[in-house]
DNA sequence: ATTTACAGGACCGGTTCGGTCCCTTATCGT
DNA sequence: ACGATAAGGGACCGAACCGGTCCTGTAAAT
């Protein structure tokens, strides 16, 4: 369903967290008890997030994590990318020869455009965006944004 | 890495393949033998696009499959979501009280704006855009469809 | 020197997904 | 009317992926 991890999910709560809590570091445990979230998870997915270069750690005593930049800087693809690797929602997007019939294939290239339509409305979204959650619906309105929100077929989900 | 699974990819290039055949009601026999893919697969894939609406069937003999309706008619999110369900990024988009921790969370909205603006930039895209595949890079203008495309950060694969 | 806390990797268990097969039902052709 | 054809629906298995946990090493502060 497009789905993407639940550990992808976990590990944007706690961008977001950490772009509202203070300047300082903070070390996971305290994350993971503030967010309430199972801290060997947490440890795990601070650690992607600093390998990629989106959270800046230090070690030892009193040491922790903090974002490596502002929370304007930093977008949802790359978070997610820094997650759960490079956005592709066919195989084809990514290896080029990984279909056994890419010549006989019509779709690679529709798929392609696709692929850059959707990460482009998330490449809108700012890490700022989601944290500033200070009132009702304040957060970041898509339509102001460029991306026309009108007429979209709001899949009435089936009541399974 | 947001991934779609491969029989949903399959399963649009099906739809693709019946955009560009002609009318008459097509074997799934046939149709797997023309696009080189597994029947059983295929079968499946029908069955399924068939009882969400997408393809009229007629059975017995010379009965076969064929676009409920024109091409043009159909967008990406229809053929997605009767293939893998709905379309929805995270488990709280769906069933109201999915996450433990729903009242301290506060990344619930912008998901759901971040679910939508997904939903939307697939919306534009319809089948027969998919099937157009006359001249290279034919297919569908998203830039003229109001998705801006500058300025993409066309993620430099990894050279994996 | 000791304690704290990140770094990195190995490691399972469960769930989901890809893929196949079976039997039933309906339509066409002889 | 009968047989062949082809969809409808569901059961089923194996494999890959994912969520989750733990352990050992290394760096920094007190």
């Amino acid at each position: 369903m497009i789905r993407l991890g639940r550990l992808t999910d976990y590990g944007i709560v706690l961008m977001v967290h950490l772009a509202g809590a203070g300047e300082g570091p903070h070390a996971a445990r305290d994350i993971a008890a503030e967010t309430q979230l199972p801290l060997p998870a947490v440890s795990k997915l601070l650690k992607s997030l600093a390998r990629q270069g989106l959270l800046a750690s230090s070690r030892g005593a009193k040491g922790g994590y903090r974002l490596a930049r502002p929370a304007e800087q930093i977008t949802v693809p790359e978070m997610i990318t820094a997650l759960e690797g490079p956005i592709a929602l066919t195989d084809c997007n990514l290896h080029e020869g990984a279909c056994s019939q890419e010549p006989r294939c019509h779709v690679r290239t529709p798929w392609q455009r696709i692929n850059r339509a959707v990460h482009d409305a998330l490449s809108r979204i700012r890490l700022a965006d989601l944290a500033s959650q200070n009132g009702p619906g304040t957060i970041v309105s898509l339509a102001s944004l460029g991306v026309d929100t009108t007429g979209i077929d709001t899949r009435p989900r089936p009541s399974t």
